[in-house]
DNA sequence: TTTGTACGTTCCATTTTGGAACTCTCTATG
DNA sequence: CATAGAGAGTTCCAAAATGGAACGTACAAA
């Protein structure tokens, strides 16, 4: 398998990282989801070099997950936003948050990152199938996802 | 942000990816899942290149994500298993493929790849509160991940 | 006229990957 | 005994991706 013929894979998991797998893809949607649309203060924020961030963008672009938009004209000017498809990641990042906060510790420090907007309380996510209501474990689920 | 330097990074999507964002690591992964445990199989499952694949797994058993055993003396053989660190990771799989199936079409083909093992049925990934009982969005959420 | 801002692109050195062959340790076969 | 094969890597080299810094462009403000 070619790194570039994953997005005709059978496997979601395959076309999934086709789109999100490299290294700097997710960090890219984080700055988006934190508010950050703009070209210069991602580049700042992440320390990405300018050619690679320009690049996952314009991926990011073709693939649907960013939408491309003018915020002023003279001089022309654009910024970064998720669509639809690219809200929908935020399941991926949350579940991925939670699994580093508990197994990728940071020197000894817990670090608590994933707050009720609402109450200021911790939340501890959990995956549910919406049809049973039964808590999803590799266990439970029949994972027919190979290619 | 070197990559190098990400899994010191106060953001634990930063830490997460130090470990898992790289393009073969979650399909080695995956692999695991599946129960595919030998390096000989992986390599031929996957079109990686052996030392790519050599270092993933170099990588996932330091990280604690896999376990090397031996099954074998004479020759010694070893093969990879997921830790409780690793099984952690399924419901970013799971929220992957989701994700995958909904918004990465395979020309024009649905894909179903999650069911119940109980009962056939497809499943629909959902993730919760388990506090609160409610919908975790990014609207619900207070995503204090920032570096 | 000079400086500054925003968004890239270009160039080159360093890293990472891809592809194939090679190594090493046994086991099995004739 | 000689040879072939399995399993898990390692080595070598070419190709691709990344990092770092400078440059380009289009305008605005001083």
């Amino acid at each position: 398998m070619k790194w570039n013929d994953l997005h005709k894979n059978a496997c979601p998991v395959a076309r999934g990282l086709s789109v999100v797998g490299d290294r700097w893809t997710m960090l890219v949607i984080r700055e988006c989801f934190l508010g950050i649309r703009r070209f210069e203060k991602m580049q700042e924020r992440l320390g990405i070099t300018r050619h690679v961030l320009a690049d996952r963008l314009r991926i990011l672009e073709t693939a649907g997950v960013l939408r491309r938009e003018a915020y002023q004209q003279r001089p022309l000017r654009h910024e970064y936003r998720l669509t639809e498809r690219g809200k929908a990641l935020y399941p991926v990042l949350v579940t991925l948050i939670d699994w580093a906060n508990a197994h990728v510790p940071l020197e000894g420090e817990a670090s608590v990152s994933l707050l009720s907007r609402e109450t200021g309380d911790p939340i501890a996510p959990v995956l549910i199938d919406r049809n049973s209501g039964q808590e999803i474990t590799h266990r439970t689920v029949n994972a027919s996802f190979a290619e």
